[in-house]
RNA sequence: GGCCCUAUCGUCUAACGGCUAGGACGCGACCCUUUCACGGUCGAAAUCGGGGUUCGAUUCCCCGUAGGGUCACCA
């Protein structure tokens, strides 16, 4: 008994300590946020004045010339302490959150890589710090400019951004640097020339670095404490060249470069971040702090890829896509807020957001949810974004034929009916408002079909009908139904509407006969029951 | 295959050793209604298996199993 009160009081502390560590967690003026969100991690001594006053070069600095470069004794704080040291351009600072987010322009924006952002941003605007993007295009065949473009309006759509968006970081543009850093591992023998066996495509002469072969354990902010004997990965290739370098080398010196604090990245990294930590440590750079969030998975739970159909941000805009519901589903993939709540705007994602929640398990991505944030964002459009959204309706079917009065009247009756714009032409394709554009064509057992007890009822009602609203003067939906609703309800609702309806739309299903008749006009609707008739006439 | 990661309804997830394993999407039924759509109510649906630890495991440990990632002179 005594033993299970220890326990439970032990228990309630525990909770206790956790709330706390959340409560600092949410506080951007925490002083140590990212110490006390993960105690695991090697504590983070208190910020000297100085540090804390450190002035953060401009995201635009990264970039300049490595002449530029402050001086060695301006950084003799920075681990680096032998001598000739590769000097990074920003100095580190474990305090202030930098992240980043490292797209390869080979293709639009990928929904795995608007996810990876939108984490790091979520993270980097809560701590009050900062989030760069750099384009990886060191791979010169496959990387191209209009891809750069592509993947900036995908951002933009989505309303992410982040701090050096006055120029784009090319790690094409670095290859300086790369040389600087190949030179100094070279020169202190952690990295060598290597000759190679002459191959087919291969190079005879690569850069290849010195593994010390030890064992390498980084902790994970997600998973926690990982191991890697690198001994297996053996001298591995880091450049072909001084001047083209490989993607481990280029993003060591990046991330070293830009200082950044946090890598979020994708799960399939965990195996890179072992050699990318030899590199980094030959270079005398602190270790960043390591997150691998889950991967998106598809329907059949292997990761998301463009061959299998996975769309792109871009393909979900053209569809018609509210960016708001795209954000806010990505966000509830492998994140959870620890409660119920799921309808959240960016802003409420920055405050609610915390790596401890973030799912350790791949998520399928699953379009029909995102279907229903659409859904949902549509009722909660603002006034004018609703204008907006009814004009695009309005547009879709005139493009689809509709002259632009029936355009006009049909607008509301679509909206809805749809969850993504691109709904529309769906709609109009799959032939079920083909009556608004049409005379249908009555299939006479289907008239015989439900309600009518016979087609001679049907045609006593739909004459009557017809008797009631031809004198009408203004035509409108209360009109219309004031004068028949009477007379419906003396008759049995179903035996007079459902004639009507079907006569004006000649369908099993389809919208109340009022809402067709107004859209219709009285010609059209008069004409409509007529042919009914007529129809029923051949029959008897 | 080696190494690494992961495992709760079909899917996204809650549970921090203790309520009948909760919510959402989707699905079904019912209500609203002349049918459809919208809206509302209700329902079916899960702890991968086996061992431990414990008074008590979804939860902690081990072993299986399954799925995934990664093993380039791509990123």
């Amino acid at each position: 008994m005594i033993r299970f009160l220890i326990k439970k009081l032990r228990a309630l502390l525990k909770r206790q300590m956790r709330d706390i560590a959340l409560y600092q967690d949410t506080h951007p003026t925490t002083p140590v946020p990212t110490a006390v969100a993960t105690p695991v991690l090697t504590p983070v001594q208190e910020p000297s004045e100085e540090e804390l006053e450190a002035d953060i070069p401009s995201p635009k600095a990264i970039g300049v010339d490595a002449a530029d470069a402050p001086a060695k004794e301006e950084v003799a704080d920075s681990p680096v302490s032998v001598a000739g040291a590769f000097v990074p351009m920003q100095a580190f600072n474990p305090n202030v959150v930098i992240t980043r987010v490292p797209p390869s322009p080979t293709g639009s924006l990928h929904v795995g890589t608007a996810r990876t952002m939108l984490f790091n941003y979520l993270f980097a605007r809560q701590n009050g710090g900062k989030l760069y993007l750099r384009m990886e295009d060191t791979d010169k065949e496959r990387s191209k400019i209009e891809h750069e473009a592509d993947i900036i309006e995908g951002l933009q759509w989505l309303g992410l951004t982040w701090d050096n968006s006055d120029t784009i970081y090319r790690q094409s543009e670095q290859t300086e640097r790369y040389r600087e850093a190949l030179e100094y591992l070279i020169a202190t023998g952690t990295a060598y020339v290597s000759k190679e066996a002459a191959e087919e495509g291969k190079r005879a002469e690569v850069i290849r670095f010195k593994n010390p072969n030890k064992v390498v354990t980084f902790t994970d902010i997600i998973r926690g404490d990982i191991s890697f004997d690198t001994t297996e990965l053996g001298d591995f290739v880091i450049a072909k060249s001084l001047d083209e370098p490989l993607y481990h080398l280029a993003v060591v010196v990046d991330d070293i470069d830009m200082a950044i604090t946090h890598i979020i990245r994708g799960e399939d990294h965990i195996s890179n971040t072992p050699r990318q930590i030899l590199i980094q440590e030959a270079l005398g750079a602190p270790r960043p702090q390591y997150a691998h969030v889950p991967l998106l998975l598809g329907e059949d739970k292997a990761k998301l890829s463009k061959r299998k159909g996975a769309k792109s941000i871009d393909q979900f805009k053209a569809e018609g896509y509210l960016p708001q519901a795209v954000l806010n589903f990505l966000a509830l993939l492998g994140w959870n807020p620890g409660d119920d709540r799921e309808l959240f705007s960016l802003e409420e994602l920055i405050t609610a957001f915390s790596l401890e929640n973030v799912q350790k398990g791949g998520a399928v991505f699953s379009e029909t949810k995102l279907r229903w944030f659409n859904h949902e964002y549509l009722k909660l459009l603002t006034p004018e974004a609703q204008k907006e959204l009814l004009n695009s309706i309005k547009a879709a079917l005139e493009a689809h034929g509709a002259p632009k009065a029936l355009a006009r009247s049909l607008t509301p009756l679509v909206s809805e009916r749809i969850d993504i714009l691109s709904d529309v032409t769906k709609l109009l394709e799959s032939g079920e408002l083909q009556y608004f554009f049409e005379a249908p064509t009555y299939d006479v057992n289907g008239l015989l079909w439900k309600k009518a007890e016979s087609l001679a009822e049907m045609k006593t009602h739909l004459s009557a009908v017809r008797d009631m609203i031809a004198p009408l003067e203004t035509w409108t939906l209360e009109q219309i139904k004031a004068v028949v609703w009477d007379y419906a309800g003396e008759h049995g609702r179903g035996n007079v509407l459902w004639p009507f309806r079907f006569a004006l739309s000649g369908r099993e299903q389809s919208p109340d006969p009022f809402e067709i008749a107004e859209i219709l006009g009285k010609e059209e609707t008069l004409a409509r029951i007529d042919t009914a008739v007529a129809r029923i006439n051949e029959h008897a």
